[in-house]
DNA sequence: TATTGTTATACTCTATAACTATA
DNA sequence: TATAGTTATAGAGTATAACAATA
């Protein structure tokens, strides 16, 4: 839809760009009426992640990791011998793209990429101790900051049916 | 999180890697664990927003509008009379940002720049008649193809409900 | 001095082609 | 020949600084 920001950083504060009221006694500068694009499911979905992106960002700074970072780390711990492309391509991450975020990871020891012996061409991705302990970490940080937030604004079986809702549009839509 | 996908295109169907079965007599290939990724809201957010941007690409293909574009239209249609840094504010996209995708809003006669005669610095917006036209088959589209789609999915109360919680989110998270 | 629209620019994401080393 | 990882590259989207015209 529109919509932007990369975490903190500054400008654009949407959705209250006129001020509603005028400071001195200028001209009119009443806030602008969203109309049809508040009920707008692509609109509303979009502002709604980049919030969710915002927040996670917050509660990991102290870890230093991405949402990707994050899905990539969980998804080698739960799934341990799987190479690079399996991975890459159950989170929708292109191949090519992959290696460096791997790079990345590798660099800081929170993963590390093995020459399979069955397939020399294969590299098996594993997590370090350290970067089962961070990932330990991270997922109590997002478990006490970030999903709780999540229940105090919408309460456990609202956080429930909409995470059970959009799980259904994006398998199925 | 992660994910991608430009509308169509080609590459990653995610969350279906491993086909789960081999189909000659190498090696196992079982489909991958999403474990707790799956109950991750930024995760399952994304992925649904990819999805339903696609769906909207798809929906608008004869008209060529993009979720942006149609967010620009809407705002200025139903905000006549508003300069491009409030209608640009509004919808989280920086004024420098908001250059080129008017211009070619404007290449395509849908819209108009208009030197404001209060305050020769703005640029007052207004939608073209055949601005308007366009505008008016796509919220058609929208509702008989897009938005029609979800309301199969989830039904109608559901769709309301799901509308509410992003809305709270977007602006309470 | 401040603001509007603009240009230039940079950085991140995402996407495709093609190379290498294995198979 | 096909596949895994990689490189190079290109295109969106998003971000900041700074300039000209106007206030």
């Amino acid at each position: 839809m529109t919509v932007s920001r990369t975490a903190e950083k500054s400008s654009e504060k949407p959705a209250d760009a006129g001020k509603g009221r005028k400071d001195a006694g200028e001209v009119q500068t009443e806030a602008l009426q969203l109309g049809e694009l508040s009920e707008q499911l692509g609109y509303v979905l979009k502002r709604a992640q980049l919030k969710v992106f915002e927040n996670f960002l917050r509660c990991m700074a102290s870890l230093q990791l991405t949402p990707a970072q994050f899905s990539v780390l969980l998804l080698v711990e739960k799934n341990p011998g799987r190479n690079q492309t399996e991975i890459a391509s159950t989170l929708g991450i292109l191949r090519p793209n992959f290696v460096a975020m791997l790079d990345n990871l590798e660099s800081r020891d929170l993963c590390a990429r093995i020459r399979s012996t069955n397939d020399r061409r294969s590299h098996i991705l594993v997590l370090t101790d350290k970067g089962k302990a961070v990932l330990a970490r991270a997922k109590k940080l997002v478990a006490t900051k970030h999903e709780a937030r999540l229940n105090d604004l919408l309460g456990q079986a609202n956080r429930e049916a909409l995470i059970g809702m959009l799980s259904k549009i994006a398998n199925e839509f």
